[in-house]
DNA sequence: CCGGAAGTTGCTCTA
DNA sequence: ATAGAGCAACTTCCG
């Protein structure tokens, strides 16, 4: 057979740019009869993620830029968004279009690795051939992972040596400066509809839905989606996407040389936020609108020459992108499981309230949880929603949902807040709200970074507890950030703007807000305003989090023990230690249910599910003393949980976007 | 295997 | 004001 000239598929996932794009490069090396730059409008994302309409807005904005730019490289070109899932629609677009060559730029997150094998099997049946190339982190996560013998990254110092052996990272290719013709674009076909159910989306919208109405969008154009086509509630953010911006916002960056090289990010102030102390340009690594080695070898360029007070690794800009890929590396071997404790042999075990259900099929958490106690769920919402009655706490909160954009230690203080240093509860709770609401959300970064917070996983030291009043005061004594996002609070002395509920009575009324309720009510008679109490002590709290973390590091299960799975991690606590424990009480409780239920399995869940009616009780400050082991010693790990690589059915809820 | 130092980012008190 | 010690105590790294 004669060699046909190449006819590509440019499929768009991570690498909504333009510039440094090898995938994109791979595809014009190829010489191309017809390029078509394509974007499958995936009902993955759509139902399944948890995206708000900030995050939502934001990719829109890229996608728009980014098909702007193609069309002033070739009036003929654009980005072609059809709505239908890429597993159906790639293989039809390859007999459509007599399609030769696939490309797109490589995906290891636990979703994507699972939908390009079946689009690359696919490929195979119809005689296409696929090129994928790296282009999304420093490193491909799966050389770093090999480099560091096969196993996750657990420390930024694994990730330098296993780095080390992959050599420098690769310098930024050229911007193109034309591109091929698409083709034909004749949607021959039937157009195979999603199933919205479950939709995780649905409170994300204020119309219906109507992404999949028609398969080039409602013009028969291809063009971008809209906010309304999708139904979705306006964003609120100010922050917006786009390679465009990107690249302005790096080279606003590398311009402030002293800024660039002598930044450190725990000098940098959470507090800060107009404008913010940190790049912001995570969300646009995030999109792909901004390439991560073109910022990198920027940031290497400005050291060079920038000789006086320079900041290193891990501190330094530079850090702050080996960390990134040290999540990417570390989520990549261990699939699904990273992004939750049951079944992840790198995540510690604790038994924090609210945890989540997990579907025994499969051995993923479904997205609900249980509510072991209605307090935890309680102060669950008040974090999510800032009422928690700590002025510092709400306003990040407030900031997050408003703006879908923390700094990164203000992620630090609410996520310690909610887990190991105030609430106790599952970090899965907080990665999911982070998951809805960050504009720059990434599964693996996301995920990793709770871990590290809950000290369940890359981090340790749990005594180190962010307080709510002391860590705001030392770069933002006069609360300037509080009166921002609580702004009830405005006219407050400086004295009290971390601890409202300690001024005196005449002070509130001067200020024109009370310290009141639980925030359900806002505002009282005479357009007074209502601020919440404190939901709890926070020193008294505090104690009770770190006592409860060491019992439960004593105890030194990991997600993948079996005693996790089938509930029988309760021998191993005592019955009134703080958290989901109820002890071996609840342990012969479960027994006994069992056997009532005589001839079913165990449920494959954490062995909680059948006793949401008897809550714990919570509050009582407890030393664990029938601890299991006072030295934790090295850990035996269980054999080979290393990959995952089953099949799953069901619902897949963490991923991108 | 041991021991000490280090670990992106704590807080409080004292000098 | 700011630097340093002490607090309580985890894992990992390195010689």
């Amino acid at each position: 057979m004669a060699p046909s000239k190449p006819r590509v598929i440019y499929w768009l996932r991570t690498d909504l740019r333009l510039h440094d794009s090898p995938a994109l490069k791979a595809a014009l090396d190829l010489k191309p009869d017809c390029l078509y730059p394509v974007w499958c409008w995936d009902p993955h994302y759509v139902y399944r993620a948890r995206v708000g309409p900030n995050r939502w807005q934001y990719l829109l904005d890229c996608q728009s830029d980014f098909s702007a730019s193609i069309t002033k490289l070739n009036p003929k070109s654009k980005l072609f968004v059809i709505r239908e899932a890429p597993q159906t629609l790639l293989t039809k677009l390859f007999k459509a279009w007599k399609i030769t060559h696939l490309v797109f730029e490589k995906d290891t997150d636990a979703y994507a690795r699972e939908r390009d094998e079946n689009v690359m099997r696919q490929a195979k049946e119809a005689g296409v051939e696929v090129i994928v190339k790296m282009g999304r982190t420093l490193y491909d996560p799966d050389e770093l992972v090999k480099a560091n013998g096969g196993k996750p990254t657990m420390s930024i110092t694994q990730v330098q040596k296993a780095a080390e052996k992959l050599g420098v990272v690769a310098k930024p290719i050229p911007t193109p400066e034309s591109l091929p013709n698409p083709g034909d674009t004749a949607l021959d076909f039937d157009h195979t509809q999603p199933s919205p159910n479950p939709d995780f989306n649905d409170i994300q919208r204020d119309s219906k839905d109507k992404s999949y109405t028609n398969l080039s969008g409602p013009g028969g154009d291809f063009a971008v989606p809209t906010m309304s086509e999708l139904g979705l509630k306006r964003a609120t953010t100010q922050h917006r996407g786009g390679e465009t911006l990107a690249l302005k916002a790096l080279d606003d960056i590398i311009s402030n040389t002293k800024y660039t090289a002598t930044f450190s990010k725990p000098e940098t102030a959470p507090t800060a936020f107009s404008p913010q102390s940190t790049t912001l340009l995570s969300p646009h690594h995030h999109f792909g609108s901004l390439s991560v080695r073109l910022f990198y070898w920027s940031v290497m360029d400005v050291l060079k020459a920038y000789k006086s007070n320079q900041s290193t690794i891990p501190t330094n800009l530079i850090g702050q992108l080996l960390f990134r890929d040290m999540y990417f590396a570390a989520q990549a071997p261990l699939g699904y499981p990273f992004a939750q404790t049951v079944g992840n042999s790198h995540c510690r075990f604790i038994p924090w309230h609210l945890p989540s259900k997990v579907d025994p099929c499969n051995g993923l958490i479904t997205g609900e949880h249980h509510v072991d106690t209605p307090e935890a769920e309680t102060w669950f919402q008040r974090w999510k929603w800032g009422k928690t009655g700590f002025p510092w706490i709400d306003a990040l909160m407030r900031q997050l949902r408003q703006e879908g954009w923390i700094h990164h230690l203000g992620r630090h203080a609410v996520a310690c807040f909610l887990t190991r240093g105030g609430c106790y509860i599952d970090w899965e709770r907080g990665a999911e709200v982070f998951e809805e609401w960050l504009i720059d959300h990434e599964v693996a970064c996301n995920t990793g970074n709770w871990q590290w917070l809950s000290c369940t996983a890359f981090y340790s030291q749990f005594y180190r507890c962010y307080s709510p009043i002391a860590f705001p005061k030392k770069t933002d004594a006069k609360g300037e950030f509080v009166r921002h996002f609580c702004p009830e609070l405005k006219d407050y002395p400086d004295k009290f703007i971390y601890e409202p509920w300690k001024a005196p009575i005449a002070d509130q009324k001067k200020a024109g807000c009370l310290i009141k309720g639980d925030g359900d009510e806002t505002e009282g008679e005479g357009g007074v305003k209502f601020y919440p109490k404190p939901m709890f002590d926070f020193n008294v709290r505090r104690t009770i989090c770190i006592d409860a973390i060491k019992n439960a590091y004593h105890v030194n299960l990991y997600g993948d023990d079996a005693k996790v799975k089938d509930g029988t991690w309760r021998d191993l606590f005592s019955d009134n230690a703080e958290g989901l424990t109820e002890g071996k009480s609840a342990k012969d409780a479960m027994n006994r249910n069992n056997k009532v239920k005589s001839g079913e399995e165990a449920s494959g869940d954490t062995g909680v599910d059948q006793d949401e009616g008897e809550a714990a009780e919570v509050g009582e400050e407890t030393k664990g003393e029938d601890r299991q082991g006072k030295s934790p010693g090295k850990r035996k790990r269980g054999k080979g949980q290393g990959t995952l690589d089953g099949h799953f059915g069901g619902r897949r809820l963490r991923d991108k976007h």
